[in-house]
DNA sequence: AACGACCTTAAGGATACCTTAAAAAGAAAA
DNA sequence: TTTTCTTTTTAAGGTATCCTTAAGGTCGTT
C-alpha cells in the first residue's frame, strides 16, 4: 500500500513516516501543499494524509483541487485542535476522514486502514468486541438493536480499548493514547470515563465488561 | 518506562532528563561510556539514548559490547552531523536508530516512542516454561486452561524468573529486578511472594518448580 | 539440640479505584 | 450577546484490594 503524506513540521513528518515505513507502507513524504498537490496528482496512492496548515498551499485547498480534477484518492486530513470548521469544510470537499492533532500512532494507523479498506470493499469500518460493536464512522457504540451515539472523549477512549481488547492497559497509556502523548488529563478524569462507558455498555444491554487490575491497568473483554 | 541516558555534555543531559522526566519516563543517566556500558549490562532498561562520543569509552563500542554480550535492549544513538557514516556503522552494529544533533525534544520523544512501541510489537508477549505460560499483555499466568491473573508484584516476580529460567538468583537479585534497585524491601518480603508464586503455580496444575538453593538463591525450572 | 535459612499464613493499613454530583468549559440556539 | 444545553473536568466520600509486616512454622547444617 502506498501513501502520500504532507505534513510540515519536519519532526512529526520524521517520527509518522519511520512508523508507517515499519508498518509496511510505501510512504512518500512532501512538505508542503504545492508538493503535495504534484504528487498527488500522479494518482499513484491508495490514500493520501493532508496536514491542512502547510506552507504555499494549505490541505483544504489541495483537497478542492484534486477532487476537482477528478481524483478519488481517499484522503484523510489531520486538523489542529482549533480548526473544528475546517474538518467539516473539509468533510464536505471530499475528505474520507480527518484526524484531529495530536494523535497517537495507533489512532492514525487504524484510521488509515479503515480508510484503505473502505476505498476497496466498502465494508464498515466496524470494532467488535463480543456483542459489542463500535462504528468508527458515526461513532456509535451498539449490541444487537440498541445504539448510542459517543461524545468525543468516551469515543475515544472506547476505540482505545476496543484496539486493545483483552491487554491490560495502564492509566498513563490510556492517557496517552486516547488524549494525546501531550495531555494533562489525570487519572481520576479516565476513571470518571471508564464509568460512563461502564454505564453505556449496560445501556445497550452488552456482555462486554472493562476490568480493573489493581496497580496494572485495564482490560476490554467479551464476558462470560 | 525506563531509560538510560548516556552524555558527557551536563547542560544538555540535565535538560533532557528533566523534560524525559515530565513525561513520565523513569531516567538513569551517565555522563561517559564505560558508565553506560555497566549500567547497561544489568538489562534492566526499556531504552537506552547514547551518544556516541563521549570519554572513557565512545557510543559504538558500548554498542557493539552490549549487543555481543546479548542484551537486546533497544538503543537510539545521538550523532553529531559531521558523523554520518557512524550512523550507517551504528545501525549494522545493531542500534534500532539514530538521531543526528542537534535535535528538537519533540523528535527525541517521537523516536523514542517509536523505539519503545517497536520493541513492544516485536517481544513476543507470552514467556513460557515448561506448561507454564506468562502473559505480558494480560499479567495472566496459566497452564493449559486454567487462568489467573496476577497482581503486580507477583507478576514482577514471576517476570524475573521466567525471564531468568534454569539461572539461579539470589534474595538481592531478585529485590533489585524486581522492585527495582533503590528499593528498601527486605528478604522476607521476597519470601512472601516466592510462597504465593508456588501456590500461584499449584492453582493452574503446572509442573514448573521454584527451588531454593540454601544460600545461593532461587530457581525457575520445568519440573519432572 | 541449636542455630540460621527459608516457608507459610494471617491481619493492618495505605491507597488505587469507583461512583456520584457539581462546577467549569465549550457548543448551539435564541 | 445572552441563554441554554451538552460535554468535560474536578472534587469528595466510600470500598475493596494489595503490599507489607510480623509471628510461628519446617528443614537442613553444625
Amino acid at each position: 500500500m502506498k501513501l502520500l503524506y504532507a505534513e510540515d513540521e519536519r519532526a512529526l513528518s520524521d517520527a509518522v513516516v519511520d512508523i508507517l515505513t515499519y508498518h509496511k507502507y510505501l510512504v512518500d513524504a512532501v512538505y508542503d501543499g504545492a508538493d503535495a498537490l504534484d504528487y498527488a496528482r500522479a494518482d499513484s496512492y491508495d490514500g493520501i494524509i493532508l496536514d491542512i496548515m502547510m506552507p504555499r498551499m494549505d490541505g483544504l485547498t489541495v483537497l478542492k483541487t484534486l477532487r476537482a480534477q477528478g481524483v478519488k484518492t481517499p484522503i484523510l486530513l489531520l486538523t489542529a485542535k482549533s480548526e473544528v470548521e475546517d474538518q467539516i469544510a473539509g468533510l464536505d470537499l471530499g475528505a474520507d476522514d480527518y484526524l484531529p492533532k495530536p494523535f497517537s500512532m495507533e489512532l492514525l494507523l487504524a484510521r488509515i486502514r479503515a480508510m484503505l479498506r473502505r476505498k476497496e470493499t466498502f465494508t464498515p469500518s466496524v470494532l467488535c468486541c463480543g456483542d459489542l460493536n463500535l462504528d468508527q464512522r458515526t461513532f456509535e457504540l451498539s449490541c444487537g438493536d440498541k445504539r448510542v451515539t459517543l461524545p468525543k472523549a468516551e469515543y475515544r477512549l472506547m476505540e482505545v480499548l476496543m484496539l486493545n481488547q483483552g491487554a491490560c492497559l495502564s492509566t498513563d497509556q490510556l492517557i496517552e493514547r486516547a488524549w494525546g502523548y501531550d495531555s494533562e488529563a489525570e487519572a481520576n478524569t479516565v476513571w470518571v470515563y471508564l464509568s460512563y462507558l461502564r454505564k453505556r455498555i449496560r445501556s445497550v444491554g452488552s456482555r462486554a465488561v472493562i476490568s480493573a487490575k489493581r496497580n496494572l491497568g485495564y482490560t476490554l473483554e467479551e464476558g462470560l
